[in-house]
RNA sequence: AGAGUCGGCCAGGCAGUCGCUGUGCCGGUUGGCAUGGAGGAAAGUCCGGGCUCCACAGGGCAAGGCGCCAGGUAACGCCUGGGGGGCGAGAGCCUACGGAAAGUGCCGCAGAAAAUAUACCGCCUAAGCACAUUGGUGCCGGUAAGGGUGAAAUGGUGCGGUAAGAGCGCACCGCGCCGGUGGUAACACCGGUGGCAGGGUAAACCCCGCCUGGAGCAAGACCAAGUAGGGGAGCAAUGCGCGGCCCGCGCAGCUUCCGGGUAGGUUGCUUGAGGUACACGGUGACGUGUAUCCCAGAUGAAUGACUGUCCACGACAGAACCCGGCUUAUCGGCCGGCUCUCCAC
């Protein structure tokens, strides 16, 4: 393990492999050039809440990226609980998504919704970009 | 019982399902099991330290902070106890609380005058001069008691004194000085004595005393792999750095010789001025001893989501090297000390 990168010990295995929906490392975006390739050459589908980026990526599951930057959400507890509502939309829905790298966005009004509305909205991106790049 | 005041504590609970992450054990791997996983402010970054690197040869000038006394502490601008002053009926609360006869500045409006004093309305006419000569009138003057202005007007009250007045004299208070007593001290009390010296402002400059190197974990250390970074010697001038400036010192530049570094990862990274219990010392902050416990350590950044249920219907708010404080935000609830008022006995 020394000397070697945490998030490569097990990222060759197919996180569905176990039937489960787990979240783990592998799961995520971890380098700044991951983030910068999906910024690069995006699909987009934004809505009230989220502004939501992906691209096709080589690994044989989806990924998730968050920004949530400062700027759009002032309240550091604010902005735990929406990356928390993010992280467990995506982990609920990761089978149906294919391959991509996406990336959400918070936008000004995230902020005021509550968690019912977040987890309705991003439902909708996810289903939307999974029939947008199937195709 | 009500009102108030001070101090301390808690920060939704329980159950189920699905997750994230640290550690330990098992396993060939996927993984499994066990166990730990935000706060009283984690916040603001306002002080003080530890830790790390740089500068550590010093000097001068600046700059900043602090400011009743004693203690506590690693240290502090913090805390505790005490003193002075102010507020409150009281418990209690507030206090930037050294120096204004070292110097400079400022003091709006009003007011005569805002500081080497001065005289608007006033008061007086004793002494001197002139006129009249019966009281008187004017000049030369005296005075600051009274009025008025102001936040503030050259001690306050009373008696004497006087032409009217004035620390002019006296008593008490205040102020300064001296001595004594108590107290570690700040200071308090008592006695004597002096004479009216002197406005306020030092979170205005300033004076006095004390304190202060610079940067910060993206500090710094280590590891693996390619493209020119490091060390030694010589050289005139320029630039940069050592918080600022002047010395002073160092580095960069050019020539020559010798050997190897930044993007990623690991580490620093949580055992500590540590918590809990008891005993002892101390008015207290706190200290000492013994026993016991290990109590977040992420790094695109964990500590959660959903459902059910109960109630008082859940505020402010999220660790990022670590501690000690301060300040600010906060739905509500609980406990205790003390004070005042009312009722009953």
């Amino acid at each position: 393990m020394r000397g070697v990168p945490k998030g490569a010990s097990g990222c060759q295995r197919n996180p569905l492999g176990s039937g489960k929906e787990r979240f783990g490392r592998c799961s995520r975006l971890l380098k700044a050039d991951d983030f910068k390739t999906v910024f690069s050459r995006p699909r987009k589908s934004v809505d009230d809440c989220f502004t939501v980026l992906a691209c096709a990526n080589t690994q044989k599951h989806p990924r998730l990226g968050l920004a949530i930057a400062k700027r759009q959400v002032r309240s550091a507890v604010a902005r735990n609980r929406i990356k928390r509502v993010i992280r467990e939309s995506f982990r609920r829905h990761q089978s149906l998504l294919p391959a991509l790298d996406i990336v959400v966005l918070a936008r000004r009004g995230t902020e005021a919704k509550g968690n019912a509305e977040l987890f309705r909205s991003l439902q909708g991106h996810w289903s939307r970009l999974g029939r947008r790049c199937a195709g």
